[in-house]
RNA sequence: GCGGGUGUAGCUCAGUUGGUUAGAGUAUCGGCCUGUCACGCCGAGGGUCGCGGGUUCGAGUCCCGUCACUCGCGCCA
């Protein structure tokens, strides 16, 4: 018999009635009846009820044992009687009468329970991780996360896609994210960076000729987090060579589509092929936003020409000195108290915003400030305009345009939020197509790249010499689903004459771009094919299948809000002889951290 | 860097207008219980009310500061 196991805990059934068995698991619940006990035994796979009552030689033996110790069950299989079988189990109709049992591991009493559901403070979690993820829904969670990434790997290479690695230790470039920096203890004073993605290397992949790239790419970038942001964290890294957008759109609306129906639960998913392609503009326009949750219904609609002569004092100034006025209806709200108005407008005011104006409009009656002043007549024209009725609200995001499509279009998440209209089981997939090439730097008062520099602009070098730089659209695409921006993506420019002329728009000189992306500019100055792909980000997908708000319940290890490991200790400080390996001197003393909170002991050997 | 929320037993939480010895559930330990599956019953131990300062006759409760965690803004494909 082997030493541990002849079945897992979800293998055995009635017919396996009358077998002497091996099981090895967790004791999960105790259920002690003085002369019988239960034990629910869990592993991996399952639970099988053990049982002993007082013709069991170990029943003292197990009776003592603490939930989660390991333990090795020999024992007999038994039939449930009728009343005592249990529908929930797939092994509910036998238990495991206990013969013998060997204590692999004893548990101590446990800092977070595993049983339940029950929710418990995120810093105990992580820095228990282990124990946590052997909770029922940490633990699908990270099996669906595998399962996921198993399917996407067997999509893409169906689709002719090839798998290749890529270093991890590589060089800092100057746009984009912070870098994690590694110093070289070879080289004096130099550094590594880790991989904020591994864009260029898969651009010379093209340029070397291997036509269909893609990798389950780890991704570093040192910035503040969110709740869907890690600063580690793995994409599903692809590039085509000679294709245009579309064949793009072609290749991986399939393979996600194709995974989210896999794993989505019953959720509706928009179809392959069928992904709604909404220009920037509109949708800053519409949702205010460059990640429209298309679940909501709600459409945000310019009205500035209304007030460029209102009676409205207010709007009449902002429209007078460039600025615009955007709407959001509020569909059926003829019985939402004052209160549902003020609330919408405190809310504005407290996300820093000058605040949020409304109309209530009750069976074709217009109430509040803005419908006093600017009159019904010149409202009833707004309304019909949008095709509001007689019980619609209406509220108004005025001010620069910057700061009023921000606040259009959070007040359209927060106004279909309160109001129950985001659709539910479903997944909306759009691309956000035609991204802006250039945009204004305010703060550095002069034209910069709005997306990556590598895009090549639409309409080419003629495009760059003849239309003014803010009008010049990017081969740059994005995929959002439900609010979350799932994957970002262009048709790069392979073309050095082009990218030293999209450079010099933006303020940079050919040895500027010789100085700090000349392995690139090279190779394309070798034999590049024409090419383009995007990245998908595989924890906020398996976060959505998974039906979480935070990214970390999708990752078995995560750090926490402040970047740190609460389980090994990372960040740690490290030995003076280890700083001077590397040619480090610190400049500031690390805070004495607390090294003693490490659950585990922390560096290893 | 800025703003919001949270912080009371190992864990989840309650704690009224500032007023006696800070409670419950769960976990732990002890006792009882032969069919449970969140078993049940009896009992016990367990508290730096995040930390520091202040107001007050009296602070878990009010004020100021600070720390930790978290959400958002800035930042970030």
């Amino acid at each position: 018999m082997h030493a541990y196991r002849t079945h897992n805990c979800a293998a055995l059934r009635a017919s396996d009635v009358g077998e002497t068995v091996r099981l090895s698991g967790w004791v999960h619940r105790k259920r002690d009846h003085g002369g019988v006990l239960f034990i629910d035994l869990r592993d991996h796979y399952g639970i099988t009820q053990i049982v002993a009552d007082e013709d069991s030689p170990v029943i003292g033996e197990l009776d003592k044992l603490r939930l989660e110790s390991v333990v090795t069950i020999d024992g007999l299989v038994k039939a449930r009687s009728a009343e005592t079988v249990n529908p929930n189990l797939p092994t509910g109709e036998i238990e495991v009468f206990a013969r013998a049992v060997t204590v692999q591991s004893r548990a101590d009493e446990l800092p977070l329970p595993v049983a339940g559901e029950q929710e418990y403070p995120e810093e105990i979690r992580l820095k228990y991780r282990f124990v946590d993820l052997r909770r029922e829904t940490m633990h699908a969670n990270i099996m669906l996360r595998s399962n996921v990434i198993a399917s996407l790997r067997r999509r893409m290479i169906e689709q002719g896609f090839t798998e290749f690695q890529t270093p991890i230790l590589g060089a800092s470039s100057p746009e984009g994210a912070r870098d994690y920096l590694v110093p070289s203890r070879l080289h004096p004073g130099r550094f590594y960076a880790l991989p904020q993605a591994p864009q260029m290397f898969k651009q010379l992949l093209m340029v070397a000729g291997f036509d269909r790239y893609f990798q389950i790419a780890p991704c570093f970038r040192d910035e503040d987090l969110r709740a869907d942001r890690s600063p580690e964290f793995y994409q599903l890294d692809f590039e085509m060579s000679f294709v245009t957008q579309e064949d793009v759109f072609n290749a991986i609306e399939p393979v996600l589509a194709g995974v989210f129906e896999e794993f989505s639960g019953g959720k509706t998913v928009t179809p392959a092929g069928e992904f709604p392609r909404i220009p920037y503009a509109e949708t800053m326009l519409k949702y205010g936003t460059d990640k429209p949750d298309l679940r909501n219904p709600l459409v945000i609609t310019d009205v500035t020409s209304h007030f460029e002569t209102s009676g409205f004092g207010l709007f009449e100034k902002i429209v007078g000195s460039g600025g615009v006025v955007r709407v959001i209806p509020a569909p059926e709200t003829h019985e939402k108290s004052r209160k549902f108005f003020d609330d919408m407008n405190d809310w504005a005011r407290k996300e820093g915003f000058a605040g949020l104006g409304y109309v209530t409009c009750k069976g074709g009656e217009f109430g509040g400030p803005i419908a006093k002043n600017h009159g019904p007549e010149n409202m009833q024209k707004i309304y019909d305009k949008l095709g509001l009725g007689e019980n619609d609200g209406l509220f108004f995001a005025a001010g620069k345009e910057k700061d009023a499509v921000r606040l259009a279009g959070a007040a359209r998440t927060r106004c279909a939020e309160e109001l129950g209209l985001i659709e539910e089981g479903c997944f909306k997939f759009c691309w956000i197509v035609d991204f802006p090439m250039f945009e204004y730097d305010e703060e550095q008062k002069k034209v910069d790249f709005s997306h990556n520099p590598f895009s090549m602009p639409q309409g080419e070098m003629e495009a760059l010499e003849s239309q003014s730089p803010l009008e010049i659209k990017a081969w740059q695409y994005d995929i959002v689903c439900n609010g979350y921006e799932l994957s970002s993506g262009a048709i790069r420019n392979h073309r050095p004459d082009i990218m030293y002329k999209a450079f010099e728009i933006a303020g940079y000189s050919r040895e500027d771009v010789d100085a700090n992306f000349s392995g690139m500019i090279e190779a394309f100055k070798l034999g590049a094919p024409p090419h383009g792909g995007s990245a998908p980000g595989i924890d906020r997908i398996v976060m959505l299948l998974a039906d979480e708000p935070n990214i970390r319940e999708v990752i078995a290890f995560p750090l926490n809000q402040k970047a740190q490991d609460l389980m090994m200790g990372a960040p740690s400080t490290v030995s003076l002889r280890q700083l001077r390996d590397v040619h480090i001197r610190l400049i500031e003393q690390p805070k004495p951290a607390d090294a003693e909170k490490v659950a585990t002991g922390g560096a290893g050997d």
